[in-house]
DNA sequence: TTTTGAGTTGTTCGA
DNA sequence: GTCGAACAACTCAAA
């Protein structure tokens, strides 16, 4: 008896794939199944906490395939062969999953393609992930889009986003289930010590409570969305970036859900903001490897700085700005950090103390549970000034203006600083005018900022004048 | 082909 | 305190 392979990726949810709804229609059994590829060269395994959120995802979607009749098969090591061992064990005829775009994969994702080919089995990508597939944004010569506000004008011009599939009922089983790993096995969370508190306070993964935080966005955020999403002190954004970023919802059910209502300014910010995660990925998927190599080549020559000391104050919320440490130690408690928030301690890292942004690329990788493999590389590139729609050289966010405007009464900073918690508003951003309110442990700025915007300046000053 | 308008998220300085 | 200009020049995308 023949069957059908559905490899789950990122895109761990039964609703709105279309690879499972393809697998569905053939009428095959199915066997679902999820690769623990940690051994394919380029392919990013996921980080410290992302292990955390792919446990508890996976065993949601385990969950919901048992209420239908099915399971989910766990296996570890590179995918190719991998897959080859399960089609031989399970006499599978097709295999069915969904598109990724960073170049590794696809390329990884080609071979095995041939591969089965090759054996008469037939691999079908599907488009899942995005709303607009990289290859069908193009300017008007033909080429791929490098500035963002062109590029989601361009996409607002093609057919609105598909509705999304319904979840199947039930999932035919194959006559007997190949051999899978326990996911306990994995060893996926933390444990001497188990640092994942926070993480369990602040999330529920999996595809169900993906949607509920959807609904709930919908029904009492979206609204103020427009006006709030840069308070960090406030419920302003979606907090979906996790949900998305494994795949429990689509980025269809995403823009459906949003425009379901009247449009409004509000709707376009956010929908602005799920085209970011499209550009994100058109560059990727056209550019190559954005987490290694600078987009833009003129920064190969850019004089950072080794700073080990300072990058481990920056780790620990220790470099005595408090809206710096604030996010630092959200960071590292909640596995998530607010986006305004991002941008100001990813300018300190690669403006005030210079450091190449990959060094912070890489720690957001390993302690965000929505680390992303376009969004955290596109991002961390736009801050420093070496990627695709590169802001302009001299905007340095000064972090305690930064502070003063978008947590003017100080309440973010004094939830996650205790230490500068007693400050009056006008001092709360910058604690060392008021040292004897402050907490003495909380360390004075290790650097000052006046000095460290004209050194970074002056850094990328020399970079302009290279011939 | 050439021209033209525009480019997520800012800061500082001087009037 | 508030406001507008300066901060560079470049690249992109479309007309």
């Amino acid at each position: 008896m023949s069957s059908c392979i559905v490899w789950f990726r990122h895109d761990l949810r039964l609703a709105d794939n279309p690879a499972l709804a393809a697998a569905v229609q053939t009428g095959l059994p199915i066997v679902p199944v999820f690769i623990l590829d940690d051994a394919t060269p380029g392919v990013r395994g996921p980080g410290a906490a992302s292990r955390w959120w792919l446990h508890h995802s996976l065993a949601a979607l385990d969950a919901d395939l048992r209420k239908r009749g099915s399971r989910l098969v766990l296996r570890r090591g590179p995918a190719e062969t991998v897959l080859a061992d399960l089609v031989a064990a399970s006499g599978a005829t097709a295999v069915h999953w969904n598109r990724l775009y960073e170049i590794a994969a696809r390329e990884r994702d080609a071979r095995i393609k041939q591969a089965l080919a090759e054996r008469g089995i037939v691999a079908t990508s599907h488009k899942a992930n995005l709303l607009f597939e990289p290859w069908e944004v193009k300017t008007g010569a033909g080429d791929p889009f490098k500035v963002f506000t062109p590029f989601w004008r361009a996409c607002r011009q093609l057919p609105p986003p598909e509705r999304p599939l319904p979840a199947p009922d039930r999932l035919a089983a194959p006559a007997a289930w190949p051999a899978s790993d326990a996911l306990e096995a994995w060893r996926l969370l933390p444990r001497t010590p188990d640092w994942a508190g926070g993480l369990r306070d602040s999330w529920n993964p999996g595809e169900a409570s993906a949607h509920r935080r959807l609904e709930d966005f919908v029904d009492d955020t979206l609204a103020r969305y427009r006006d709030e999403r840069d308070l960090p002190a406030r419920a302003g954004t979606s907090r979906l970036s996790p949900h998305l970023a494994f795949g429990e919802l689509s980025p269809r059910q995403v823009w459906h859900a949003a425009t379901a209502r009247e449009p409004s300014a509000a709707t376009e910010k956010f929908l602005a903001e799920v085209g970011w995660r499209e550009f994100c990925n058109n560059l990727i998927f056209h550019f190559g490897n954005l987490a290694e190599n600078n987009f833009r080549a003129d920064f190969d020559a850019f004089p950072w700085a080794a700073e080990d000391a300072k990058v481990e104050a920056w780790r620990r919320g220790r470099t005595g700005y408090p809206i710096v440490d604030a996010g630092m130690r959200e960071l590292w408690t909640t596995g998530w950090m607010h986006n305004r928030v991002r941008m100001i301690v990813a300018s300190f890292l690669a403006k005030d103390l210079m450091v190449d942004w990959r060094v912070g690329e890489r720690w957001f990788w390993d302690t965000l549970v929505d680390a992303d493999p376009a969004n955290n590389p596109a991002g961390w590139q736009w801050v420093a000034g070496s990627g695709a729609d590169a802001q302009p050289y001299f905007r340095i966010f000064n972090p305690v203006l930064q502070g003063e405007k978008f947590d003017p009464d100080g309440a973010y900073v004094r939830h996650w600083v205790p230490e500068v918690a007693r400050l009056p508003a006008q001092a709360v951003h910058k604690p060392w005018t008021a040292r004897s309110q402050v907490d003495p442990a909380y360390p004075l700025p290790i650097v000052d900022h006046a000095q460290a915007r004209d050194r970074a300046l002056a850094a990328f000053r020399s970079l302009k004048q290279e011939p």
